[in-house]
DNA sequence: GATGAATGAGGGTTCATTCAT
DNA sequence: TATGAATGAACCCTCATTCAT
């Protein structure tokens, strides 16, 4: 019978700091602990994500998490309600954004090897030379344990990648650019970009993986012209 | 000694169960026991196996896998060192056997579209319909935690089933069924199982995947004849 | 999204330590583990007991408890599921034991001076010289926020007690050696024994209160015969 | 520093907040401040009442007792020193007052039937239907944590009505209107008040009780004309 | 004065590991 | 060997208190 929340608190957002717009007097240092606020917030969502990298949900200490953001323990809490919100949060906030540019980029319409191109090097650029890698990896790690983390990555991430993909394949497939079977499986596209993801973590140090060099192989072997059946 | 922080990579054998026959006397019985042991020791990793599967190794309790395996949890450990050790053992005994399995096909020089039918075939019954799928999912979960880990998986899974395809492929490609490039790249071969390995456990119940058909087709994909460049 | 609880657990009970019987063998240790076990519940109760006394629900910390029963602090989880079944226990394992003697006083149909003298004594002696003085107390301070356990003080002591003593009052008053209106108000005769508990927390050292003088007089007061009005 | 673990009782008034007039300057609007500021205390021991009567002194949280009283954490320390004085000065405003009433009425020197109308009477409507029923619970309930106020309590509240009580019952008992002995034990006289407090608190969902009945039934009790011993 | 973000000590609870039986 | 009660180090989260704005 432990005492009972009166914290309504939405789903995964920030508990209490509603840092209501104050209009009107004091605009300015209202404004400057606002900016102070979005960078603390960014402080342990930058920190949360070495740890959980490092180390997975579990076994992250959120103590660790505010050492590296430089603030106490408690203060975490005033920015998420919970280690697990911590960590929905920093998911959700490092994979959103790259869905806009894939979906621009397949709107566009280009020729499919030339879409190829730039999706490889999206993916180098944007995924695999950055945090985006672990989060992803993150996500593949802990995603059983967050059904809803699963859902939210599923409807508005992969849903929405796969479907601009499967745009993509039909057309290019309208116009014989591309085997109709392809965009059957707009998954077989992404799959070398997994494992980059997976080997990099994992088996790196033992064998170095030029990722850039493999999905252009791959693509290569996609797209090739084919003889007639 | 309470749970170590820092996770030191120790010797994983079984820690002192001297199960090396009782000299001389009741020989006999010592079979008995023996088999009996083994039986525990199987019990205890089988239960290890769905509560890793189900949780992650931070979040499994050996209560738990005490509790399945139908004995206490004290016994647990006159069968591995600790839960690190019963963890790691875990994955090695699920994982050792495919190998090879794997480098058998590969010798035994088939067509390169009849091995491709066999691979697809191994893999789907022999790890995507197994619990060995969801070993794969932990030691992709849980590796970077673990080097020594991955290392063995490495070592003794990973380069051997990598080496064994390069053989097969640059045999093939000399003989023109397999583009080249191909060879330099055996994970991509691998990359949708890996896919269907993730999915399965993440997205399946927003949108199922036929794993063997994605396979198929990427496997034709790749395989097509081509038109001289 | 913690771990779900799989721990079923009875309402306020010890947690696992089922004791099942170990039918057969070793019966004898088994009843040594039994018993000693039995005593360490029972230290944790009386240490608990002090504690809860001094400081109240919140206030008190397990640690103190275990230090005090000589245990350590995970041992308590052993036989409470947490702090609050810990009190709650501890305040049903006190006061139940009361109402069958009341309740057998009760049915023993004295006169009601001599019945008054029995009550007095025994209040003073089983509840006023006792640790019970505390748990009642205890009931009263932290009731309001364990409406289960008020509940079950009412339930299982209070309304039994009052019934007694109101069938009690009920044959006096037809006697005519009591008044009629006080069987209404069963609570009156106990009123001076909740005075006495709580002087004898609070201001005892102040002004010390001879507990059983003033039930006495209370009594006399009550009882005394009347002129016809 | 953090909450302190052991209850230094310590100096109970504000703290610093000069409340003093500003020296010449503005002395109009020292006294609108003044009045603000008197309110805005007021509000607090108001919003504290509430939350230490509903959730005892440790279960309460400031933060609470601040956004009931419409106000930020932080001004609660403008007004009190500490939690502890927050709580000590809630319960000394609230008792204090009544003593005055009750000295009067006992100095009027009344007879005591009519006397005790007008006890029952003042009890009822200025404790028991009244918050002040919550305070003198959680004077009860804290008590034994908070020596000083105890001690506050005793000696500021409970002696002086106690020897008002005790000088009415002596003259009372000269005249014959009242067997001696009481006026030894003038807290029998408050018993019932004191059960129907905790009852109230407690019991009352399950069985209500007419506190007004049971008192003046206690009162006729007591005071009813003897036979001559 | 008033605010509320920040602090950090603390405590309830868990669970890997040990060890007496 | 097997057991499971006992241990105690962790770790998440709370909240009284402080202090820059």
């Amino acid at each position: 019978m432990s005492r009972p929340r009166t914290t309504t608190a939405t789903p995964n957002e920030r508990p209490r700091s509603a840092h209501r717009s104050a209009s009107g007097v004091q605009q300015r240092s209202a404004g400057k602990r606002k900016q102070r606020s979005a960078a603390r917030r960014d402080a342990i969502l930058a920190a949360a994500l070495e740890e959980f990298s490092d180390r997975g949900f579990e076994a992250t200490r959120l103590d660790d998490v505010a050492r590296r953001a430089g603030i106490a323990k408690g203060t975490i809490y005033l920015y998420f309600r919970d280690k697990e919100s911590l960590f929905q949060e920093l998911i959700r906030t490092m994979l959103t954004p790259i869905v806009g540019t894939i979906e621009t980029l397949g709107a566009a319409d280009l020729p499919v090897n030339l879409l190829a191109d730039r999706l490889v090097d999206l993916f180098v650029r944007e995924v695999f030379e950055t945090r985006r890698k672990d989060v992803i990896r993150l996500m593949i790690a802990e995603g059983r344990r967050f059904p809803k983390l699963a859902e939210f990555y599923y409807r508005e991430v992969l849903s929405r990648i796969i479907a601009a993909m499967r745009a993509v394949l039909r057309r290019a497939a309208a116009r014989g650019e591309v085997p109709a079977g392809l965009a059957d499986f707009p998954q077989i596209i992404a799959a070398p970009g997994l494992v980059a993801i997976v080997w990099s973590g994992l088996f790196e140090r033992f064998e170095p993986l030029d990722v850039r060099a493999m999905m252009k192989t791959h693509v290569e072997l996609l797209l090739a012209p084919r003889r007639a059946a």
